[in-house]
RNA sequence: GGAGGGGUACUCAAGCGGUCAACGAGGGCAGACUGUAAAUCUGCUGGCUUAGCCUUCGGAGGUUCGAAUCCUCCCCCCUCCA
């Protein structure tokens, strides 16, 4: 019976530490306390986040208690990762404002009713310096130095701030103030996780059980999915830009999706991809993965549609229906060039990007290459601009 | 506090008095090829009123006909010593 549990816990999980403890938890039968916590800094979800929010409602649909802890504190340190030291500290706002957004996008997935949504500011903001200075002392920095992040950074000779060191700590301690049964995270947050064990035991709790999930790739198929490498699906994105998204990535890359994200069975996806092996173009696969995702956040219908778009408009050359619109009045540019034009219309970053754009026959009129560069465009002219393969605009000018 | 090393475009990294809007690599964008894939090839990758001009090499001054390159002061980072 517990044995059945933990088979289904851990599909999919890269590590769960441990799970002799895990079993001892779940052999209790009460609900457990589940953890995860999330920086209310980059207030979009995107998929990458998506694969432990569905271990949380596994969890859930299990019956125990998910608590959704939002780190508007932690959020004032900055999770230490690679060499950005300094991060601005948000405002009271900005966190409240990043975290509803949080919320509305996690209960997509998680169950509105039942899961709980916590800020760690609740309780760190009644610590104060003494119980700061005590939390401190519970770590060394020999261990804190262990950390992989850390270690290299020492070593390779970048700077670490102290604060930063603070980071682990306050989140191992709200592990401690909200005694918690079992914390998840991607791999990159192994050792934070760990603090929270380790800091347990020192407040004398029983140590919590550490689950760590895969870190998504994002769409070059090399980094993890995230906002500021721009590589990155969010789960608030239109159909049609999913779509998009989720056609562009590698062959390769898809089978690591379907792994990930997909609620197909292991066997399912071995069967695809033997498929494909055998002349399926994959291509298609694909459309079906991208259906899957879209039905998951939108609705079938408007995965079909996307799809309908889709190729209507890469394999049929097709323009796309929703072109933003914009108006220009002649007499608001400075000179009434193709290039101010494009610019104005954000569909180039300056003149002289644009340009470059028409050098390299990336700009057309109305599905037209255009060369001239000094092409002026006439009072009442109305028209689709294009640059490359995605950028469309529809202008109109007065 | 002392000694030494260093801060160059999105990132890494050359350059060390003119030929530097600044080598090279990565990334990004565009074109070709395709399945808007990957891989590959090609081009571009500061701005502007674009065959010309203007602003960039941590910051501020200075030397010079001329500075990213030399000098002075300041700021920041790193290493070793205390």
């Amino acid at each position: 019976m517990v044995d059945d549990v933990i088979g289904e816990i851990s599909r999919g999980t890269e590590e769960v530490i441990k799970v002799a403890e895990l079993e001892r938890k779940l052999a209790r039968g009460k609900p457990l306390q589940i953890k995860v916590g999330f920086d209310p800094t980059a207030p979009d979800i995107h998929l990458g986040h998506t694969v432990v929010i569905n271990k949380m409602r596994q969890f859930q649909q299990m019956g125990h208690e998910v608590t959704f802890l939002i780190g508007d504190f932690t959020a004032l340190i900055g999770d230490p990762t690679g060499k950005n030291v300094t991060r601005k500290p948000l405002t009271v706002e900005e966190v409240a404002e990043n975290a509803k957004t949080y919320t509305e996008q996690v209960l997509k997935i998680l169950d509105p009713e039942t899961t709980k949504i916590r800020f760690n500011s609740e309780w760190m903001n009644e610590m104060g310096s003494v119980g700061m200075i005590r939390l401190a002392s519970r770590y060394t920095v020999a261990r804190m130095l262990e950390r992989e992040d850390f270690k290299n950074r020492y070593k390779s000779g970048v700077s670490i701030a102290v604060h930063e060191f603070l980071y682990p700590l306050v989140q191992g301690y709200d592990s401690v103030a909200m005694k918690t049964d079992v914390e998840m995270g991607g791999t990159d947050q192994t050792f934070n996780l760990l603090v929270g064990r380790h800091l347990q035991q020192q407040y004398g709790q029983e140590p919590q059980v550490i689950i760590t999930l895969p870190l998504l790739e994002g769409l070059d198929g090399v980094q993890k999915m995230s906002k500021s490498l721009n590589n990155y699906i969010g789960v608030d994105e239109p159909a049609n830009a999913m779509f998009g998204k989720i056609m562009s990535i590698s062959d390769e890359l898809m089978w690591r999706y379907f792994e990930l994200l997909s609620s197909r069975s292991l066997t399912d996806i071995q069967a695809l991809k033997s498929a494909v092996e055998t002349g399926r173009n994959p291509r298609d696969v694909k459309f079906e993965l991208a259906a899957e995702i879209i039905t998951r956040f939108h609705n079938a219908s408007a995965a079909e549609a996307a799809q309908a778009e889709f190729i209507a408009r890469f394999q049929r050359g097709a323009m796309p229906e929703d072109i933003d619109e914009k108006t220009l009045l002649l007499a608001d540019l400075t000179n009434p060039g193709i290039a101010t034009i494009l610019t104005a219309c954000g569909l180039t970053a300056s003149n002289s990007d644009a340009f470059r754009m028409i050098k390299q026959k990336a700009v057309k009129i109305d599905a037209e290459v255009i060369s001239d560069r000094n092409l002026q465009l006439q009072q009442g002219f109305s028209g689709v601009l294009q640059v490359g393969k995605r950028r469309f605009c529809k202008l109109f000018l007065k």
